[in-house]
DNA sequence: ACCCCGAGGAAAAACGTTTTCCCGCCTAGC
DNA sequence: GCTAGGCGGGAAAACGTTTTTCCTCGGGGT
């Protein structure tokens, strides 16, 4: 037991094959321009696969100043939403031969210090991130380090690199489907915080309401903080409004769980008298009662082109921001219907 | 952009302290057998501060020969119940100065070797293990190379060292509460595999009706791989036995989103004809339609234990593996009741 | 005057790689 | 016969730490 079975090193496999370890560095690492007796190249190969060896990360990454290591920092809590980004990220990085740190952001503002570290420290090559808890200053800041990062789902003018989905079109698309159902009375359950992506759905909101020719009634556009309760209170105080709204759109799936339970306790049919709409699909929407429409946006085909991006960043090449334009796709279950008569 | 901010190295910060490198290096680390000048000591802490210098974790590592780093092997498909743990880990081992490097298991057999040099290429001081796609082989390789790796939720005797919680008692006070409904007779939609937890769930089950006096019927188990599809079939079918369970527990949380769509469709009114539970309670049981009783298991602790155990091993100290025996607690909500007369 | 000692600090050897020189040899061309 | 230039490969210098070893002072005791 703790048998330490000792680490076999370069040394150990040059020596075994009869080389110098320069030689045999070269060998494994396939460099082109080596010239060797196929002979003396067999033998070094040989060695490494007997001995199994596995380079040192550290002294590797030391000696090339990289670590193959990408972090990502997000907000574990808001899993449902994060889960297919961050499947998406440690597939991507994981192709291309990286590993992926994880950083949550539970508690923000005593850690922020320990994300500095992440990247001061060389542990990581580049980060990606994908919290709104982390402040717009926070980047900022890692922007002045000059250290390669990219936010996602943020854009933040100027300052770093950003992969991005087209929020305002998708929720616009989400008010486009209540409309065209004959909807008119639209609420909008949002976010609380003044986050760029949540500024921008709300906009989404307003802008579909008008390309409807509907017009945004602010008091039923209702903000609430992320966790359960709140948009269960906030929801419900929504359908208390009279009139009514007919529908409502919830502004993550996320919060799409709450609102629905809201509008279950408000003793309204769904969806005879009212339909729900979330932004972002969850893999649980479609078996929820009544199944929900959604919208769905390409978070993973975003989450891919951060990695990207990154990846390009850290390797020197100049990198632009993106956004990923593929068009929402609108996903309809059984919470919406045409508005009772 | 790209400015290249220098790295500073402990060499600069001495040099601007007037000093060597060695010293600093103590004075910096809190070496208690230091012995130094309070000024110099000053000057030394002043110059790192100023200059903001942060030591190169690599260089530090290799040296070392530990990377602070932990490894969480986890399938993040199964996020609605691996999210609890993967935020405990993180905060314990943020907490304990580590941070945490996630594989995910989406495609297991393909990957395995990655997994294999977390480990073998040093960029991990020890492994967590939890998902039940990590084959038990696997394990019993991994203890093989006498590296340190702690597997959460799944005991193999003799192998490793594991932190787990007790599924069978867990699955048995569910078991026990509707039968104090009085239900009587009882289904089960269990997992699929044949992996130690599944087991030890079915046979909780199982120990749960005897113990109140019931026998389970085999044609009221159904077995279900994870997705959201097939646990939805596997429901319907069990519902349309005859006669027809009165009540049914699901053996996950992930599973019992699907179950209750099941439950919908099936016609049956929730919870007086039909009562649901689920093994493990999750952030949006309590938002589900009937809102779902659940038993909760103090997964957490265990993830913080088994983070515990691992740290442990990794310092050398002689560790075992832990049961939390944190009992079950029963979080009672509106979808199981009494069974129809 | 000599010895010893402790405080304060420098030098240097690792840790395991990668990579840049460099060297010897062999062949070919003169 | 002599040299230019490959070819095959080795020595050694990094990368940025930590840690052990050792040196140098001053001063106090004998």
């Amino acid at each position: 037991m703790r048998a330490t079975a000792k680490a076999v090193r370069l040394a150990d496999v040059a020596r075994a094959a009869g080389v110098g370890t320069s030689i045999a560095s070269r060998v494994l690492n396939g460099d082109p321009t080596v010239s060797i007796r196929p002979e003396t190249r067999e033998r070094i190969l040989a060695a490494a696969r007997t001995l199994n060896y596995r380079p040192n990360a550290l002294a590797r990454g030391l000696k090339l100043r990289r670590t193959t290591t990408l972090g990502i920092i997000a907000n574990l809590a808001y899993y449902y939403e994060i889960a297919e980004i961050l499947i998406a990220v440690e597939r991507v990085a994981a192709a291309a031969g990286y590993v992926v740190l994880i950083a949550d952001t539970a508690d923000f503002v005593e850690r922020g210090e320990a994300y500095h570290r992440l990247l001061s420290e060389r542990r990581v090559d580049g980060l990606l991130i994908a919290s709104i808890l982390v402040t717009d200053d926070f980047v900022r800041e890692l922007n002045e380090e000059g250290l390669p990062f990219v936010v996602l789902n943020r854009r933040l003018p100027g300052v770093g690199l950003s992969a991005s989905v087209d929020d305002s079109r998708g929720v616009a698309t989400a008010v486009a489907h209540l409309a065209a159902l004959g909807h008119t009375r639209i609420g909008y359950v949002a976010g609380e915080t003044s986050a760029e992506p949540v500024r921008r759905r709300l906009a989404g909101f307003r802008a579909g309401m008008r390309t409807a020719g509907l017009t945004p009634e602010p008091r039923l556009i209702r903000r609430s903080p992320p966790d359960e309760e709140n948009v269960f209170r906030a929801t419900s105080e929504l359908l208390a409004e009279t009139p009514r709204p007919t529908a409502i759109v919830v502004w993550s799936p996320t919060a799409a769980v709450p609102a629905l339970a809201a509008a279950h306790q408000s003793g309204l049919r769904l969806p005879e008298e009212l339909s729900v709409m979330s932004y972002n699909d969850s893999p649980i929407a479609g078996y929820l009662d009544p199944p929900l429409t959604t919208v769905r946006m390409p978070l993973r085909e975003m989450a891919e082109r951060g990695v990207d991006c990154l990846l390009r960043t850290i390797s020197g090449s100049r990198a632009a921001s993106v956004v990923v334009r593929t068009p929402p796709v609108l996903v309809e279950r059984g919470s919406t219907a045409a508005p009772p008569a």
